[in-house]
RNA sequence: UGGGGAUUAGUGUAACGGUAGCACGAGUGACUCUGACUCACUUAGCCUAGGUUCGAAUCCUAGAUCCCCAACCA
């Protein structure tokens, strides 16, 4: 007999997102098969992942599941914001789920835009957030049946450069591509409107003078710009992407990776279908804004494997993958494109990509955001083709809701106002047991001191409230308890000149030494008291620098005010950053920095203290932190009813 | 103007011809040594108009609104 008042509580079942039924759906057809491996297809240029291969093909392959192997192809030219989290944790949390593998890849078809600054930041940001990619053990959020799965390990598209020549060169003979000398303002005059079909006087090249200029162009013998490689497909398409698209350009720049080797460069819908084949990706997951792209990534693979057979052991078609779309994130109060988070970088309006209010993935992480809560928070909202705009608390919301479980409490005081306990013996010293942390009882307690004379927040002292009734702090004749420590009664203020209160008196009850009032000596009930506040001793308190954020934009959709789209520095906050001194804990001190991301580390180990100052929110130690002063960041405020109560009186 | 997408409570997201559900938010209350957490209750929705059907969020037709596309960027 079950007793249902005790049933054990079924995790909620997460819908199939769209992109998880299309996986279900296409199970049969994603069989590793027919596909040539370019080393078996004897294309130049060996490509080294033969192992890779192998340990997809292998038993770690889970019978009845679909293959799934999934990348995040960011292009090394900036930092990654929360947007990509959610790119990559839904690439990476798909593999995981089914076994499959995740790359990392880095799209560096671009010598010109491209750093190796960022490649390090890249990798780091990926691995912070769980997608451990370079870990073959990797088996993530998955289902929790574990084997197989893992990581796939980084990729560089430039590592695939004599592929797409060679294709490129096999297109050119199948009278699929040819070589255009227009130049670039000469094709944008050329293009066309939905109804005038684009022209260009080279497209009926024959085939054997395009391949000559082609090599040429690839043995620098052609100035930058001079001419392109051009897909023959239709000049008339209502889609622009199929008026004949450039695949290859000129650029005699340095690649990070492949040197002075090249000067021409592929583009973007030339090289993606082809990087995501040569690494067997199953599902080529982008956003909405390339839905107008997917006919020529189609068109690009089916033109490379017109005329190859999969009975030919050397001249297989290649793979095929299937590419999706789906919403990117849109948070609001915050801006996520790349050009702009640059210039508030190099404007200095921040102190760098890694600024505590920058929605970077570096920016949140130094925030104290967690890859728990920003996995929790992309989870939430799922994927969708529906682009909508996230309200910002709700990855507040997912900070707060894991800082709570895991984060110690401490007491600081923000914004002292000195307290002094009239009755307290003048120069005495009690330690007392504070707990840890209510929600985890295995955490303990530790010894705090106190004294004679405290601080308060001035926030806990109101002399006439305007709503006595709900105020359930300190004011002349109320009781409240100190946190862990005793019941205190507010008997008068100081004031100076001017009429601003310098300190408060109050009186203590010993007999309720802990925070707990006893029963009256003839069976009364305890004294209750509504309001419990915290507390740090005065002539203990360690003084430390705090650093309070409020959002950086004051619109929701900054740069979007009524309607019309205008400058998005409008609506920058100018005062989304205050540095204050506080008043900590003792016990605070002996917390150290430590990066998240030193060498090694384990994904999901945070090893950046995080803690809670009881009833003001969750802070972290900040990197600025020195061995004498340190440097915390407020991540997120507690929630504060008092406050929207205050608000409406 | 042409093409490609999208539209379900305040917000986000399910339901795939058969009872419109969930989460967050908001409101009320309970509990509480954090005005936190937790718990209970409440709140409120299928873009519009037609049609098919015993039955439509779902299929059809027409319309509305919003997003993307005419870089040798990705």
């Amino acid at each position: 007999m079950s007793d249902p008042t005790n049933t054990p509580l079924v995790p909620p079942v997460r819908p199939l997102n769209f992109i998880e039924q299309i996986v279900k759906q296409d199970n049969a057809a994603l069989k590793w098969g027919a596909w040539a491996d370019p080393v078996d297809a004897g294309i130049p240029g060996v490509l080294d992942h033969g192992k890779e291969k192998a340990a997809i093909k292998g038993p770690a392959r889970r019978i009845g599941k679909p293959r799934v192997h999934t990348r995040f192809p960011p292009e090394p030219n900036g930092w990654l914001h929360i947007g990509h989290a959610k790119s990559i944790l839904l690439n990476a949390g798909l593999a995981a789920k089914y076994d499959g593998k995740f790359n990392l890849r880095f799209d560096d078809t671009n010598p010109t835009k491209e750093e190796m600054e960022y490649v390090e930041a890249i990798k780091r940001d990926v691995k912070w957030l769980g997608a451990d990619y370079e870990n073959p053990d990797w088996s993530g959020a998955g289902d929790g049946d574990g084997g197989g799965g893992g990581g796939g390990g980084i990729f560089w598209a430039s590592d695939y450069f004599d592929h797409m020549y060679e294709f490129a060169k096999e297109l050119i003979l199948k009278g699929h591509a040819y070589v255009c000398e227009l130049s670039g303002e000469e094709v944008s005059k050329r293009r066309g409107t939905p109804s005038i079909p684009a022209t260009s006087p080279f497209r009926d090249r024959p085939a054997a003078e395009s391949m000559k200029l082609f090599r040429e162009m690839k043995l620098g013998k052609h100035a930058d710009g001079s001419m392109t490689l051009r897909a023959k497909i239709d000049l008339a398409s209502p889609n622009f992407n199929l008026r004949d698209p450039m695949m290859y350009r000129i650029m005699h720049a340095p690649h990070h990776n492949t040197g002075t080797k090249w000067c021409i460069y592929p583009m973007y819908d030339w090289a993606h279908g082809i990087e995501d084949s040569l690494e067997g990706v199953t599902h080529s997951i982008c956003t909405l804004e390339f839905e107008n792209h997917r006919p020529l990534y189609d068109w690009f693979i089916n033109a490379i494997n017109e005329g190859r057979s999969p009975e030919d052991h050397l001249n297989r078609p290649i793979w095929h993958s299937q590419q999706i779309e789906f919403a990117k994130l849109i948070p609001t109060y915050t801006i996520l494109s790349k050009r702009n988070l640059l210039k508030l970088v190099q404007d200095r309006t921040v102190s760098g990509w890694d600024d505590p209010r920058m929605p970077t993935i570096a920016g949140v992480r130094r925030r104290g955001y967690t890859p728990v809560a920003l996995r929790a928070f992309c989870d939430d909202l799922g994927a969708t083709k529906t682009e909508s705009l996230i309200d910002f608390g709700r990855l507040e919301n997912a900070v707060r809701d894991h800082l709570n479980k895991v984060a110690p409490r401490y007491m600081a005081v923000l914004r002292p106002l000195k307290l002094i306990i009239d009755n307290y013996p003048q120069g005495q010293t009690e330690l007392l047991d504070c707990v840890n942390n209510p929600e985890d009882p295995g955490a303990g307690s530790r010894k705090v001191p106190f004294s004679r004379e405290l601080f308060i927040e001035r926030d806990d002292f109101m002399e006439s409230p305007p709503n006595p009734k709900k105020f359930f702090r300190l004011t002349p004749g109320q009781e409240v308890r100190f946190r862990w420590a005793y019941f205190l009664k507010c008997v008068d203020c100081d004031k100076d000149a001017a009429g601003n209160v310098t300190a408060v008196h109050c009186t203590y009850d010993p007999a309720t030494k802990g925070g707990d009032c006893p029963p009256g000596p003839n069976g009364e009930p305890p004294r209750k008291v509504k309001g419990t506040i915290h507390w740090v001793s005065a002539a203990h308190a360690v003084k430390a620098e705090v650093r309070l954020f409020d959002r950086l934009f004051k619109a929701e959709e900054p740069g979007k005010s009524g309607g019309a789209i205008g400058n998005f520095m409008d609506d920058f906050n100018a005062n989304s950053l205050e540095v204050i001194e506080a008043h900590l804990e003792p016990a605070l001190d002996a917390l150290k920095y430590a990066s998240d991301c030193a060498d090694g580390f384990t994904p999901g180990a945070f090893r950046t203290p995080r803690v809670q100052f009881e009833r003001l929110g969750y802070f972290t130690l900040d990197p600025d932190s020195t061995g004498t002063k340190q440097v915390w960041n407020r991540t997120v405020t507690l929630k504060d009813a008092w406050a929207k109560e205050a608000a409406k009186i």
